[in-house]
DNA sequence: ATGCTCGATCATATCGTTACAATCCGGGAG
DNA sequence: CTCCCGGATTGTAACGATATGATCGAGCAT
């Protein structure tokens, strides 16, 4: 029917405004120096077009896209989307927009899309790294800002908001072992996120000063999904020497305790207790409903974003400045899963 | 330390290698038109400076810009994150890029990712609207193709991917009938979704078909969230005559009314039975497990870029041609929240 | 009148890439 | 020897926006 139609231009608008190029840009850009009457002109021919400028062509000029880009590990963890809602809200409110990629846990992946953001030429990148080697591609390369938001590459000093995992599980322990429980399972997931690292080391710590053991076998074994803490639940509930209290280091293992400890019609918090990181919305709807230590997610990614922008602005006067590290707490909520050890 | 640092262009890398702009190019462009000395010596000044191709600059040349959006109604909703993966697993496969926007269930918010979506010049868009305005906007005014996904704007012919939610319910409702349920409930969310009225009306023609009621004054209440799920089920559990049977219409509002059950010790499935639309890894981890329908979200996700890919290459061509309607068929995922009615 | 200032408007170079036409060169046919 | 062909390489004009300095008047002091 319609012949090929390519979109419209300021040239065009232009044209039909009856002024030249340079007014119709600092119209679109709110210059405040085009007199009213042309304003009204410019504006008209815009809405009779639908003119739209083309975000291509202004950052070739600019050198600035006014994007972000956010790399997270599992988009199907919701820790990470809830953070993506703090990103973009707090994105949005800059005038910036977010490219969000997900690198599924795969490294090569995770390179994939750096590369493809830098090609974008996104203004700052949000990192919440799978891979420890493509996070120190990312910074040494000279490609622009990086921010890190959860996990950090290890013995870096980078930017980066991060929860206290360390005080966090220290505490958590600590509430535990207050609950009378003296055989403390902790499951975590693989140990190469500084995340999973730090929060084993507070555990680890909270346990000697408290003279408890520390279950060696079931440290680093999850992949932190539902499967994994199903699997290794059954394990440790099945064991000749069952732990009374069972901590997983992520909420959706925790989801798989769940489902062992009912398969095996073993009560909680009666006979164990359970305890998980990350809050769920779900977490308080399940029965038992689910004691966990709750990071401020949505938080951390709006303070990432400040971050980042910050990073930015500042990154085109001075070169470098001392990397910040900003660490936020975690709150832990107790609900019914866990309870008091009982002597039987 | 050092100097503001511009990225290196392709006009760098020709300077060392010794070639002109145009080589470079080809070789970036796998052009196989370049001889294998220059090849290699381009490849390796590429690998020096570490170069990476300006996409504003290459999109405002080719028109094209290898990206495609996505515009999801509420990030949050696992269903939208697996589509959400298709998505992008599909389009990483063609080479193509996907730009996520959460329009948070919010008009205005879709409306501006929308403008905002065409002022990057993504080669297409996936919507699931949120708001019907937005959009036959994004449809009418010529902006390149679109896809709808899950949820049609209604009376319009459309390019979309949807599943069956008319038969899913219906054959949901005859299920629940086999049981031997006559007092069935169903909760839905806001009517103002093609998918909540096609699935009504699914329900509503097997209600008839067996000469049941149908609880209206629950219909067109909910809004998708736990709460509302919670606060319909206290108000129907309690009610002077209540339902055997209990449909609701989305995942998570299932899980508010699990939550009123066990808060006012009413035993499922043995005194009411839930099912719910929609699957989620929880479903079947939660005490009741969860009777769900369950739609290929993940397929949905990858038959709609799919369809857009091929709506963008014919779109070059031949302007319109039909709209393509592409219907997926659900599941029924029986698991323990549904038992025969019970009489006493 | 003349020159000056200042605000509004315009003309044009430029950003980094690709498309296309032009060029170059070696070798085979006449 | 000349001509021509075709593959490899190059030069240059776009693409659509913004930044910058030029231009143009009107108003005002001299």
């Amino acid at each position: 029917m319609m012949a090929k139609q390519n979109a419209y231009t300021m040239r065009d608008v232009a044209r039909l405004a009856g002024v030249s190029i340079s007014t119709v840009s600092a119209v679109v850009n709110n210059k405040g120096i085009v007199g009213p009457e042309l304003t009204a002109a410019v504006q008209k021919a815009i809405a009779a077009m639908n003119f739209s400028p083309h975000a291509g062509a202004r950052g070739l000029r600019t050198g600035r896209t006014n994007m972000l880009g956010l790399v997270v590990q599992d988009i199907t963890n919701p820790f990470f989307v809830e953070a993506l809602r703090g990103v973009e809200d707090e994105a949005i409110q800059h005038d910036y927009e977010v490219l969000v990629c997900n690198s599924n846990d795969q490294a090569d992946l995770e390179l994939r899309h750096l590369n493809a953001l830098y090609t974008k030429r996104v203004d700052g990148i949000l990192l919440a790294p799978t891979d420890s080697y493509s996070a120190r591609q990312a910074l040494f390369t000279d490609r622009g800002p990086v921010v890190f938001i959860d996990c950090v590459p290890i013995k870096i000093d980078v930017n980066c908001v991060v929860t206290d995992n360390f005080e966090a599980c220290y505490n958590g322990i600590k509430y535990l072992a207050g609950l009378g429980h003296h055989k403390i399972a902790v499951i975590c997931g693989r140990l190469i996120h500084s995340t999973s690292i730090d929060r084993v080391e507070g555990c680890r710590k909270a346990l000697q000063e408290m003279n408890l053991p520390i279950h060696e076998e079931s440290l680093g074994q999850g992949d932190s999904h539902i499967e994994s803490g199903y699997s290794i639940g059954l394990n440790l509930l099945q064991s000749p020497d069952p732990p009374t209290a069972i901590f997983t280091l992520n909420n959706r293992m925790a989801l798989g305790i769940l489902r062992a400890l009912s398969e095996l019609k073993i009560r909680c918090p009666e006979r164990v207790s359970v305890m998980s990181f990350d809050d769920a919305d779900w977490a308080e709807v399940v029965r038992p409903s689910l004691t966990t230590i709750a990071q401020p997610t949505y938080e951390m990614g709006k303070a990432a974003v400040d971050l980042l922008l910050q990073s930015i602005l500042s990154s085109k006067e001075q070169a470098d400045r001392e990397p910040q590290q900003i660490l936020l707490k975690s709150t832990l909520r107790v609900r019914e899963s866990t309870a008091a050890v009982t002597r039987d």
